[in-house]
DNA sequence: TTGCTCCTCACGTCACGTGAGGTGGC
DNA sequence: TTGCTCCTCACGTCACGTGAGGTGGC
């Protein structure tokens, strides 16, 4: 019973699967929100899958704004009385408020990024940054891969093309350049 | 010079214009982030045109996740040295950014309310809810207003109108009823 | 005069983060 | 043996929130 089964994890390793921090989930121990299924003969906590599903929900929960007491109360076990099971819709639910969190989650990386950028002094200067090859390693210092650079000039171009090639040119880019970029941000 | 000057506005009318609360604000001028133009004559502090602009600075970078101390950073006046003025291309990206806020917020609010709605044990009874009068009225406890509830259905049937319509029989509403809801939803 | 807003401390809260000092497993 | 992960306190931190006790303006 607190020998590690087959399946079974340790702190870090769900902390790694789950995406949250080690000392997030010692918190939500602390809070009773999270138990480990049991321990190991050296006093490591050793979770299962029932651990990690119910983190999910925490983290859906949590996404959405609720604090971890509103969550603790909406996992815990429904009061006497209550019809047991659960109702198809909530699936539905919560499938859509995963999918929700996942596009918040994009665009806050997006956030963070422009941020990012924004907070370059080199960036900030009065004068143009240059030629394709400076802005492509403006953008590699401000943490952007080069996934980042497709995605965001790809958006960019999408959503408002006449202030993508107007901001490409106020970064001193020559219209060639310019061209080529937008080119490649619509393929 | 400290006396209300046209225009001037207090603490309290700052943070409605704003949407921060209170608290905040003096929170951001115990940072040294915010301070006030002047002082009343009774010592209120008063804020101009100036502060308002700051503050949503402020808040664009903060909802872009940046820590309040990287922002005061960032809105600090650069080092002797370097050039002065903005880059042109300063605006568009914090336009940007502003966008990036709205619709997060957006989806903010649809998590907030859809997780409110989970919450509901009427709604996680494994019994049906009954008709579409009993559906509204536990939105409407649920925080939703009418625009809300328009809008999230609008969204559910646009998006995945398959699954809208087995949420809506799994509600345990009529033929007729589900329908009715996803023709209104896609007027 | 009533009711609302403002003031200044100071302490509380929420969700973690960060060591310090020590033990366990490949 | 080395390096990594784990353990338990306990205290720190970030961004506010919440009074307590008092003054100011229509």
């Amino acid at each position: 019973m607190s020998r590690p089964t087959h399946g079974m994890m340790t702190l870090g390793r769900l902390a790694k699967l789950s995406g949250l921090a080690r000392s997030s989930l010692l918190h939500y121990e602390a809070l009773g929100l999270l138990k480990p299924a049991g321990r190991s003969a050296a006093g490591y906590r050793l979770y299962g899958e029932t651990q990690l599903e119910r983190l999910r929900s925490i983290r859906r929960y949590r996404d959405a704004g609720l604090s971890l007491a509103a969550i603790a109360e909406m996992l815990s076990p429904r009061k006497a009385g209550a019809s047991r099971g659960r109702a198809p819709s909530v699936e539905l639910l919560e499938a859509r408020l995963l999918e929700l969190s996942n596009e918040v989650e994009r665009l806050r990386s997006q956030q963070r990024l422009l941020a990012r950028l924004l907070a370059m002094p080199e960036f900030r200067a009065a004068r143009p940054v240059g030629d394709k090859a400076a802005w492509s390693a403006m953008l590699s210092r401000a943490g952007f891969s080069e996934a980042d650079m497709r995605q965001w000039h790809a958006d960019f171009e999408a959503e408002h093309p006449k202030e993508h090639a107007a901001f490409l040119r106020a970064l001193g880019l020559a219209a060639t350049e310019v061209s080529a970029i937008r080119r490649w941000s619509r393929q």
